[in-house]
DNA sequence: TCAGATGTTAAGAGCTGGTACTAAAATGGT
DNA sequence: ACCATTTTAGTACCAGCTCTTAACATCTGA
């Protein structure tokens, strides 16, 4: 029994955790038809949290995800930064970021990259996106690393021309103009306009 | 007693616990300065659930909400939609999807309602999003409702021109071309070119 | 001023979902 | 047939609660 019956469990147990991590040893015990015991044993083995640890886990990383889209910051890295000149950010592609069924990176998360890098770029206490122009070059799959780099191409006013760049092997993957617009102190005209 | 304290403890424990989800009640009471129970009576009088229903909730609805931007399908919610002809989506704008400095919905929530409306659009097994052009016309802040519109401008060969308009309270606040390419067999040709 | 309402703290039993440990059975390979 | 591994059972213990009962403390209105 060794071998056979313990290793399918082995290959199993992470399965059905990954579907629904919130099963308790019990419910996994029951749908593997042993013993509470050896779950706990599985656990141990294969270095797998008790339930409550999961789910903080997964409450914690959560939030620190969200709040990394939703927030304020750079979607992926900056790695340098000369404001008003010239801003480098870096993105690892995760399997959660690509679309299910092409396997393809979905393009919001290039467009995202440029945009909060280009308002980063902005020398400005606020920054408002005004134009842009997006043009996806070759497909992006999981486990590529990006590299976005900005440039201010032109400044008009409070108007900044930015290009993006998004590279993936040295290969351009993406490019964008965006349009930018730094609203210092006339941030209340221009919101009413 | 019965008021001033107790109401201040009432509009301090949820910013506590906004700060901090996972503090527990003896935690709480250490900082406030009362008994356990005392915490416990107050959150049952407030509707706070148990630190680890509190964390269980959060994992659950990250798990939803990172699966709503991740993943597949719509950002925001699909309400109508005749394959290859018009689609319609709404969003409402909360908190947690604006700019903390400015309070104006960032530029690619609406780009990636936009992209996603328009990928929905395409009557194909797979497509991707090839060309973007984008016009933000007026900030959006936290409480909007969008309405998101699209049409297919024109069709040639596996390429839809798509229109995307949104408004909120029926003013244009965002306006974009999307060239979205159709990848039905020939998947494995276009993704290597 | 004092009775009754409201708020605070304490104590005890019980629950869930575990950890850590020991020891007895079941099973498998050789 | 034997021995190592695996599985199961049982016990003691833990955190972080719930629910209930009860003793006080404090405030408030008549």
């Amino acid at each position: 029994m060794n071998n056979s019956k313990m290793m399918l469990r082995h290959a199993q147990l992470p399965k059905l955790l990954a579907q629904d991590p919130f099963l308790t040893d019990e419910q996994l015990a029951k749908t593997l038809g042993v013993s509470i015991q050896t779950i706990r044993l599985d656990r141990t083995r294969l270095g797998i949290p008790e339930v409550r640890e999961r789910v903080r886990l997964m409450a914690e990383s959560a939030q620190n995800k969200l709040k990394a889209i939703d927030k304020k910051d750079i979607i992926g890295e900056l790695i340098d930064l000369e404001l008003g000149k010239v801003a480098v950010s870096t993105l690892l592609v995760t399997q959660d970021m690509v679309l299910e069924k092409a396997g393809v990176l979905h393009g919001y998360f290039m467009y995202a990259m440029a945009d909060t890098l280009s308002l980063a770029l902005v020398d400005a206490e606020h920054a408002l996106t005004g134009v842009a122009n997006v043009k996806y070059k070759v497909p992006v799959r999981a486990g590529s690393k990006l590299v976005a780099r900005a440039e201010v191409a032109n400044k008009r006013g409070p108007r900044y021309f930015i290009h993006v760049f998004i590279r993936s092997n040295n290969v351009e993957v993406f490019r964008a103009k965006f349009t930018i617009v730094a609203l210092d102190d006339q941030v209340k005209e221009l919101e009413k306009a």
